[in-house]
RNA sequence: GGAGAGAUGGCCGAGUUGGCUGAAGGCGCUCGCCUGCUAAGUGAGUGUGGGGCGAAAGCUCUACCGAGGGUUCGAAUCCCUCUCUCUCCGCCA
């Protein structure tokens, strides 16, 4: 959300902004709605200021024994009248509210103007892509020649867009969680939350998935409660409603959840494999900090995210991405995209983003410099460090061994006992 | 699931026969004074959101005592609903 003040003044620029990003959405009203809501609220408040002092005034008289019916009678038609303006109120404040939740976050001058991810423009690449001397396969292809993963019985248990691993594949996948978690907690310096994997439409709001991407969201039934598409919206949440001390900033969360998506509209998308499930694991990092420092602990939060892959020696790219491609709620994002040989191509694996003080506003965290001084909006900051089944694939596609065997990342034996290969079992 | 208790400012804690209580008192914190010894004393200040005026400092109005409704001229105080916390019983990983 943005500042209203903000919009009120910048509406020119808001609208450039508006097409910058692609998004169809009409302003038109709102000047006026924002003229009638102030003037209503004025009234109003003069007719409180009315109220409250006439009722000190009857308090102070009867006391004195003298006779209040009048002004008491007066004051009957004075509440009447509020009450009829403070019921026009909500109405008013709900048609200001619906469009002006919908702007997007303004994108940082960085930012270049584009349409779509074909305009995004590439700020690094790290590592070798691999000469492969047979034909790399994809990785639904190993992990089920291997007996690792199992898309069909998985589809049996829960539908299309589950996976099921098993034996060394499980433990891939929770080694990797832990190997992640290790390096943001004992190297960067971020502090592991293990959050509810569900939340209230309170929080779901307040980093921005309520109320325009509902539909992207699981709902429990007959419950005030969504399965968490990503850890940013508990941890971000963790916050919420506080005023933070200047001091403990930046804070810094890294976060393990089970991450669930209804991927609705990418009917038909990635329907193989384990690039795009419903369920899926992800190593979120989450900051919070003041303003001056957000576009340098961007870029910090990138490279602690690219260091995994580092680690793991998988080749990546890292693009930012143009207006047409931004979240709704990022300033400036950096996608992390990592090679794929048995799909040759480049896939994002982690989306690290600068929200600047859009999800502060909604879920009002502050921070205040000084005792006594007032408080600021902080700057949220947020990435994955990284998709885990998405780094699961990579590692399988990009250490695939002719003979239809898995290399281990030296980085990860250590967590394996030392075992260096993936070979299929039983 | 059953029975009961509670939710007040950064914290603790008054206030429940409705009326200068935005809220006593204490602690903490900030600034000043005093003192000189790892302390004590003393003075002042110390919430947030919104509106109006102002270049600004600031002034002023309004709202907020878990949330939302209701009663009333007037509610932290009365009534209803909900949420959360605690205690006991039951059930359970």
């Amino acid at each position: 959300m943005l500042d209203l003040k903000f919009v009120r003044s910048n509406l020119d620029l808001i609208n450039d902004m508006l097409k910058d990003r692609g998004y169809d959405l009409d302003l038109s009203g709102f000047q006026s709605l924002d003229k009638k809501r102030r003037s209503i609220l004025t009234s109003l408040e003069e007719l409180r200021y009315r109220r409250n002092k006439v009722s000190d005034q009857i308090a102070v008289m009867k006391k004195s024994g003298e006779d209040v019916s009048s002004l008491i009678s007066e004051m009957k038609a004075v509440s009447k009248e509020i009450k009829e303006i403070e019921a026009e109120l909500p109405d008013i404040m709900d048609q200001l509210n619906r469009p002006f939740m919908l702007i997007p976050n303004i994108p940082h001058e960085s930012v270049v103007v584009g349409k779509d991810a074909d305009d995004n423009p590439v700020i690094r690449r790290w590592g070798k892509i691999r000469d492969f001397d047979f034909n790399p396969l994809p990785h639904w292809e190993i992990g089920e020649n291997l007996n690792i993963l199992d898309f069909s019985r998985a589809a049996k248990i829960a539908g299309s867009r589950f996976s099921l691993q098993s034996g060394l594949g499980a433990r891939l996948e929770r080694v990797l969680i832990n190997f992640m978690l290790d390096i943001h907690t004992n190297n960067h310096g971020y502090t592991e939350i293990l959050p509810p994997f569900l939340v209230n439409s309170i929080s779901m709001t307040g980093t921005g998935q309520l109320p325009k991407f509902r539909e992207d969201l699981f709902k429990v039934d007959g419950w005030d409660l969504f399965l968490i598409p990503t850890a940013e919206v508990p941890v971000t949440n963790i916050h919420r409603d506080e005023i933070l001390s200047f001091d403990e900033l930046p804070i810094k969360y890294v976060s393990y959840t089970p991450c669930f998506r209804s991927e609705a509209g990418s009917y038909g998308k990635d329907t193989r494999g384990l690039i795009r499930q419903h369920q899926f694991n992800k190593v979120e990092l989450v900051k919070f900090c003041c303003p001056e420092d957000s576009d340098q602990e961007l870029e910090s939060l990138t490279t602690d995210a690219e260091e995994i892959l580092q680690r793991l020696e998988l080749p990546y790219r890292v693009v930012s991405l143009c207006t047409g491609d931004l979240g709704f709620s990022a300033a400036k994002t950096y996608d992390i995209e990592v090679w794929l040989p048995g799909q040759q191509l480049f896939r994002e694996i982690s989306s690290c983003s600068n929200f600047t003080d859009f999800q502060a506003r909604r879920a009002n965290i502050r921070f205040r410099r000084k005792k006594g001084s007032g408080t600021e909006l902080a700057h949220t900051i947020n990435g994955s460090g990284l998709a885990v089944g998405r780094t699961f694939v990579a590692i399988l596609e990009n250490y695939q061994q002719p003979d239809g065997t898995v290399v281990i990342p030296e980085a990860l034996r250590p967590y394996l006992n030392g075992l260096s290969v993936i070979k299929k079992e039983g």
